[in-house]
DNA sequence: AAAACGGGGGC
DNA sequence: GCCCCAGTTTT
């Protein structure tokens, strides 16, 4: 992801930025955002047609525009311009949903988390780690066997599994390291 | 050239 | 549960 230093309101805004779209883009996209503006009051004048400009070329580079200007007028208005810390919070924010909201918790607040992406649902799933049928369910049943101790990294561990070694079309079962415990070996059209 | 891909909202 | 959203990447 892009380097966020932390930032709630920059990890807020990079995730919106990285939804269903490949994560290679964004990053530079974020950073020229930043550059603009980076808090809710500055951002929040910006024209959706500038950040649009500014964010392109991620998928739906317009529809995000207006779900940031969005999310800038909620926070001015209703969180005192501050990003929330909590998970039912964020989830009253537009265009926020649970991956988004997790990892904002994570990554922004450095509090213990699951974001559940596609990746991470499938991989769960192709590994029979768990048996879900959607991304909340895996999300939950991950949070329950979240390590006490050492969580910081255990969520980014899947996700680069997920990209990496059990990608949705193929998979490098090969020199997959947890081969061994896989019922799937060789599978390439597992969702 | 065609199909696969990825979160969230509205219904 | 189903459809929509727009653009890049993979086959």
């Amino acid at each position: 992801m892009a380097d966020t230093s932390g930032d709630p309101f920059r990890v807020l805004i990079a995730c919106i930025l990285s939804l269903r779209t490949q994560d290679t883009t964004t990053g530079p996209a974020a950073a020229r955002l930043f550059a603009v503006a980076a808090t809710p009051e500055t951002m929040r004048r910006l024209p959706a047609a500038r950040i649009a400009k500014l964010i392109y070329p991620v998928g739906f580079y317009r529809t995000k525009a207006r779900v940031i200007l969005g999310i800038c007028r909620d926070l001015l208005e209703r969180f005192g311009g501050r990003v929330p810390d909590t998970i039912d919070d964020l989830l009253t924010l537009n265009g926020v949903g649970r991956k988004t909201a997790n990892l904002v918790v994570t990554m922004g607040f450095g509090k213990p988390g699951i974001c559940v992406d596609t990746h991470v649902h499938r991989i769960s799933n192709r590994l029979g780690y768990v048996r879900t049928r959607t991304p909340e369910e895996t999300e939950m049943a991950l949070r329950a066997r979240l390590p006490r101790r050492f969580w910081i990294g255990y969520n980014d561990l899947l996700v680069a599994f997920g990209q990496n070694v059990c990608a949705p079309i193929s998979p490098k079962c090969s020199t997959c390291p947890v081969r061994a415990i896989c019922r799937r070996v060789g599978v390439t059209s597992f969702r």
